[in-house]
DNA sequence: CAGTATCCGTGGCGATACTG
DNA sequence: CAGTATCGCCACGGATACTG
């Protein structure tokens, strides 16, 4: 039925208005106001990259990894969260350019009750195919191209 | 999303997916999956609600209490979650009509899911105004409700 | 490599009006 | 009371092209 997702819904919930900026109509419940946060599709296992990796990451890296997500998502969602003080954005004046996103304090706050979800996603609606990140040893892969990153 | 019986209970529920509609395409990592889930902005809301309530509640009960939901879009969130096998409809030929809808045990299990939500953006993201059912005595208010309902 | 700019379809969501 | 039907806006999100 819906198109998308979005926890918004949570991720289909509110949006992200125009581009970054946080909701300020947050009279809701609080339900609500986490999905305002994790508005749109990618924006949770964009999120959920960055705790995972617990380290710089670069922007092709996040791409790879969460395929098919188009560069577009990834850079607004990557904004979205860096005005929310949620993820740092490091630039190196390289060439060829190199930038660095990592996920801070705050944002790693986030893992636990993503982690609750992904849970009962696993629990009630298993899937064969793709997963994330969501298996030890994908946090694995997933780490070791964050440090791939860094050296 | 933007976008369901009895007990449904676990053993129930794999032969249960076969049937319903849910979005095929989840070959995506388990929080994606939660959110074709709990996809529209009030989706989470509406069955948090009738988690809450923990009995029979009528359509205009549950309006009310999640102001300002549209009609539209409370009664298809409805319909998308007895699709799911998380709401049972109960239809009584009285006049007025008066129609029940009731969480199953499948759709309880997101309980705890959501109150990890809830949670997080009760602590990261206080707000002082309307607050839907996340404290206790407005708890006591909803199942007051519903059994209003009931009676 | 790391983005931005642009076009464009789909559909979520609100508002309003109507029905059994 | 409990919905459905219809209209319209615009955000989400994919695809493509271009740039420092």
């Amino acid at each position: 039925m819906d198109k998308n997702n979005t926890l918004a819904s949570l991720s289909g919930l509110a949006q992200m208005k125009k581009n970054v900026s946080v909701p300020a109509r947050s009279n809701l419940c609080p339900v609500a106001r986490f999905g305002e946060i994790l508005a749109g599709k990618w924006a949770t296992p964009v999120i959920y990259r960055l705790i995972l990796a617990d380290g710089p990451v670069r922007f092709n890296t996040l791409q790879r990894t969460l395929r098919p997500i188009s560069q577009k998502e990834l850079s607004r969602h990557l904004r979205h969260f860096e005005a929310l003080g949620m993820v740092t954005r490091q630039v190196y004046a390289e060439v060829p350019p190199r930038v660095e996103y990592l996920v801070t304090d705050f944002g790693r706050t986030l893992r636990e009750p993503i982690e609750a979800l992904a849970h009962w996603a696993e629990q009630y609606f298993p899937v064969s195919g793709q997963v994330h990140a969501a298996t030890p040893d994908q946090q694995h892969a997933l780490v070791a191209a964050a440090q791939g990153d860094r050296a």
